[in-house]
DNA sequence: ACCTGAACACCGTTCAAGT
DNA sequence: ACCTGAACACCGTTCAAGT
């Protein structure tokens, strides 16, 4: 132990994203810099640059990356339950990669999230739905997805902070202007029930699309 | 003409939060600097820092500042309509203010979005909905307003790059090996009926919390 | 073909000094 | 109380040089 070069194989864009995502899961995707992920590697910074074009491709590359960890939908099951498995895959990798739904919404789709998408419309389609259903279907769950991730982890950040006696101070202060946004807090800070909140929305949507299908 | 320094009037909150908000209008939020800031108010970078905290700090200003440009929904119309109204209002604004989606995802509730929370909390609970439809209802509607306009942001910024004659090439490769896919981009090209996919969703949302009510 | 250090043109922010 | 320039510790990326 001891050994400061990380590694003798050579730099490959594979490398570096890897190592570039595992860098963000652990200090955040602001603290990310092309020096650290080169110092990490055991390299030079501008070696980085033989393998990604500069460091919007590189994130564009990670996102990419992840996408294609989440497992790809069944095509056998109930379509529904289908879309419930797979949103609830694609929910997990975003809890896992805390900084990938933001990066999600700012990148193009690469190939990973082309075939996610692919999938995706395969399974609205063999449902029976109309396209402008399928289409419409699309969106609103992806929207669903990623933007539940971004809420919660929004969320959660808060909590990590001097919360628990900054919530009732806010709390008392708010009750008197914003009643039902202090119902609303207090609602979250007993998580209760709305322990599913995730597949509560998802299946208000997928009951719509089948409605709106007739 | 040309004077160089902008004002004579002193320095404030309000003042450096319409010059962010205007360059980053203008130029996108990662051309913002706290150095154009200033230079754009004829003053010293430092000169910011006496009303504002940090770079965050403003961003933070800045989303709660645009937020408050979203009118209140009316507390009378049928609670559809109202909805429907409150969210194409801040769609619109998100659309005015191309950065402030993203950032809106990433900042938390200020002054100006909490008083809106509450407006719509209130809407969905003067309308009967029982607290957890309330409670899923806001976030599903919130979520729907953000992640639209960063899909449809992103969207229109592709579009902007070389697109036409890339989008064909694009979907010859891609109607072989996805070809849901192919078909997806497609009807996003001939955007004819689609226009109003934004109600569509908003509308299935709006349905499904009035049925998840009974 | 891949790697790299030096250098450039920026950043946000601290500090000490001004009024 | 507000303003500010100089300075610090960083960035991403260009370039020219190495193998």
């Amino acid at each position: 132990m001891g050994a400061r070069r990380r590694s003798r194989k050579p730099l490959t864009r594979e490398r570096i994203l890897d190592a570039a995502v595992t860098f963000a899961d652990e200090h955040g995707v602001d603290a990310l810099t092309m020096r650290k992920v080169a110092k990490a590697l055991g390299a030079g910074v501008m070696s980085l640059y033989n393998h990604v074009a500069h460091k919007e491709e590189m994130l564009f590359g990670m996102v990419d990356r992840v996408v294609g960890e989440i497992e790809q939908p069944s095509f056998d099951d109930d379509w529904k339950q289908a879309m419930r498995d797979s949103a609830k895959a694609a929910h997990t990798m975003l809890m896992r990669h805390r900084w990938a739904a933001a990066e999600w919404s700012r990148q193009m789709p690469g190939p990973q999230r082309i075939r996610y998408m692919d999938a995706i419309l395969r399974v609205l389609t063999d449902a029976g739905l109309q396209p402008h259903v399928v289409y419409h279907g699309y969106h609103a769950i992806t929207m669903h997805i990623v933007g539940f991730a971004l809420q919660q982890i929004g969320y959660e950040q808060v909590l990590g902070e001097d919360f628990e006696q900054m919530a009732s101070a806010f709390l008392a202060d708010l009750s008197d202007t914003h009643p039902h946004m202090a119902e609303h807090v207090r609602a979250h800070l007993d998580d209760e029930d709305h322990g599913d909140e995730f597949t509560f929305v998802l299946d208000l949507l997928l009951d719509g699309l089948e409605r709106a299908n007739t």
